[in-house]
DNA sequence: CTTATACTTAACCACATGGTTAAATCAGAA
DNA sequence: TTCTGATTTAACCATGTGGTTAAGTATAAG
C-alpha cells in the first residue's frame, strides 16, 4: 500500500500508468512523452515495478513493459472504504437531526 | 494529488486518517496509537494538512483536527476513472474474441 | 504567581527521491 | 565484425522524508 500509493504521488508515473493503460509500451515508448534522461526515466519505472504497478519482460534488445490493476484495485479499495464509513456517519448525523425534528413537534 | 498520494503512502498518516473518520481529535489525540514523539507526529500531520487533507483548529490550548474527504474523493475518482479504462479495454478484446470464435463457425 | 499540560520550534541525523552526465552493456542490422 | 539503437550502470548532486532530543511557548488550573 505504501508503495502502491508512493507510486502515484508523482505526476510523471501516473501519466505513465495512464499510458500503460492503454497497452505495453517499451522504456523508450514511456520516455518519449517525458523531457527527462532515460536513467530518470529508468527511476520511475523501477519504483513502478517495485510496487507491483508494471511488469517488464526483455524482448530482444527492447524491454515491454505492461500494467498490472490489482495494487490499483487495493488501493481503490482502501480509499472507498474510507470513504464509505464517512458517509455512513453523515447518514447516521441526519438520522438523528430528523428524529429531533420529529421530537420537537 | 501528488501531496494527496503522497499523504497516503504512510502507513501512519493513513491510520491518522481512518481515526479522523470517527469523528475530530487533539494532536494527542493522534499521538496516542503511535509509539512516536510528539515533534515526529506533527510533521505528519503537517503533510495531512499541506494535503487539503485535514484541518486544524486551536481551542484553547489543543489543537482539534477534522478530517476533509474532498482530497480522498479525487483520488479516488482518478483511480476509478483508471480502472473503468482498463476494464472497458477487456470488454473491448472479449467482444472480439467473441465475434472472431462466431466467424470461425 | 506558579505549575502542569499541550503543543511548537530548532537542530540534528540517516536515508530516500528525483534529477543529472558519462560511460558501459547487449542485441539486431549491415 | 563493426555499427547502431535500446537500455543499463555508476557516480554525483540538491532536496525531501521520517525520525530523534532538547528547549521554548501558551494556556488552563491550583
Amino acid at each position: 500500500m505504501d508503495q502502491t500509493f508512493g507510486a502515484l504521488a508523482d505526476p510523471t508515473r501516473r501519466a505513465m500508468v495512464a499510458q500503460l493503460l492503454t497497452g505495453e509500451a517499451s522504456i523508450s515508448d514511456l520516455a518519449e512523452p517525458h523531457d527527462m534522461s532515460l536513467p530518470a526515466i529508468m527511476k520511475h519505472v523501477a519504483k513502478l515495478v517495485d510496487a507491483g504497478l508494471v511488469t517488464r519482460e526483455k524482448r530482444g534488445r527492447t524491454v515491454v513493459c505492461s500494467l498490472n490493476v490489482d495494487p490499483l484495485d487495493q488501493a481503490n479499495a482502501w480509499l472507498q472504504q474510507n470513504l464509505d464509513a464517512w458517509n455512513r456517519r453523515f447518514d447516521a448525523l441526519d438520522a438523528y437531526l430528523a428524529r429531533q425534528k420529529e421530537e420537537d413537534r
